[in-house]
DNA sequence: CTATTAGTGTGACCTACATCACATAAAATC
DNA sequence: GATTTTATGTGATGTAGGTCACACTAATAG
């Protein structure tokens, strides 16, 4: 299963088998069942976590009306945490939960600064999925800026068709932006 | 000039007088007048700007209806280009103009490449600033999610009181996707 | 297999913000 | 310093999407 982050970092650099179990001992494995947190709000933020399996949302809730709205969704392949904790060891403004049933990596914040000072491969590495996240990101604020709620909804469908099979409306909508009722009045 | 530059590595990882030479070695300096481009839309996209002085604005026109978008604006000590034509070598969907007379240090990706494969302590550098990055875009997906445009423009005027006073308010409402006239309608 | 909870659809009505249309003021440019 | 161009304010009106309320259906848990 975890040959699966050796893959993962091999997309972007080439790694000897001494070398992944070296990184992959930096890791530790978790499961975790529908509904259960990785992340919770309020709290202090141990890990990156890199998905084996399952589906994760991020969410922020406002605490003025108890709105939840996502910031990401998270399956196979992908890295999530509330990074903004992370990075500054400060307490969780997201929420990390699981929407499937889950298998993670996750990855200390100390573990991960020493992997990336001990192996410059690893760094790299890491700098290039940024750059990358970064321009995903980017290109969300474009389409809030840009779109309306209908063309956000055929985009979603178009780019992750599965998605919407997997993940209720309701939650779908707090990603787009747009209330569940009018999701659910799109026509498409 | 230029040593703003260094003082600005060195907030994340000390450098010796030989290695910023070498460092700055790498980087073309440019002046351009109020109105002039740096990345212009469609074109194909060279370099990444460290900003020494002046105010510059990445925007996205949309073709249907013309209308401009900010994505980001870029002062002193800032980063700034169209980064997924940047690292992708394909050409911008963003433009990139000076709002004023504006000096930049301009970093090629091969330069850039080159740089981070030499120096590791280059490579974290800019890992450190993508991630910083990547929060920052974080922060703003969430406010354009959870906020009105009233109080994204309170947290604008908030957090960057001389900025308003340095751009056009037509231009503020583009980057707060609000109209112009709605902005200015505000009462603050 | 029954009971509770989570998810979805739909009507009626409301509101934040967009659009269009002018008017005026302040900068740039010749 | 006269003339474009750019920036800004404000009224009238339109609309996407929000909110509330209720009905129904599908999961999930005991």
């Amino acid at each position: 299963m975890s040959e699966k982050l050796r893959q993962h970092i091999e997309k972007i650099t080439p790694l000897t088998d001494i070398e992944f179990e070296y990184i992959l001992s930096h890791f530790v494995p978790k499961k975790l069942k529908k509904h259960q947190f990785l992340v919770q709000e309020g709290a202090p933020v141990q890990y990156d976590y890199f998905v084996l399996s399952g589906l994760l949302k991020a969410s922020y809730t406002n605490p003025e009306d108890g709105k939840e709205y996502i910031l990401q969704f998270a399956w196979e392949d992908w890295w999530t945490t509330d990074y903004q904790a992370y990075f500054n060891q400060s307490n969780a403004i997201l929420s990390l939960d699981c929407i499937e049933e889950t298998e993670v990596l996750a990855l200390s914040l100390t573990n991960r600064e020493k992997i990336c000072a001990e192996m410059h491969k690893i760094e790299h590495f890491f700098r290039r999925k940024s750059n990358s996240g970064y321009i995903a990101l980017q290109r969300r604020i474009l389409s809030l800026l840009t779109t309306s709620a209908q063309e956000r909804y055929e985009q979603l469908l178009a780019c992750y068709p599965d998605l919407i099979q997997r993940v209720p409306k309701t939650i779908i909508a707090s990603y787009l932006g747009v209330s569940r009722e009018t999701l659910s009045r799109f026509t498409y």
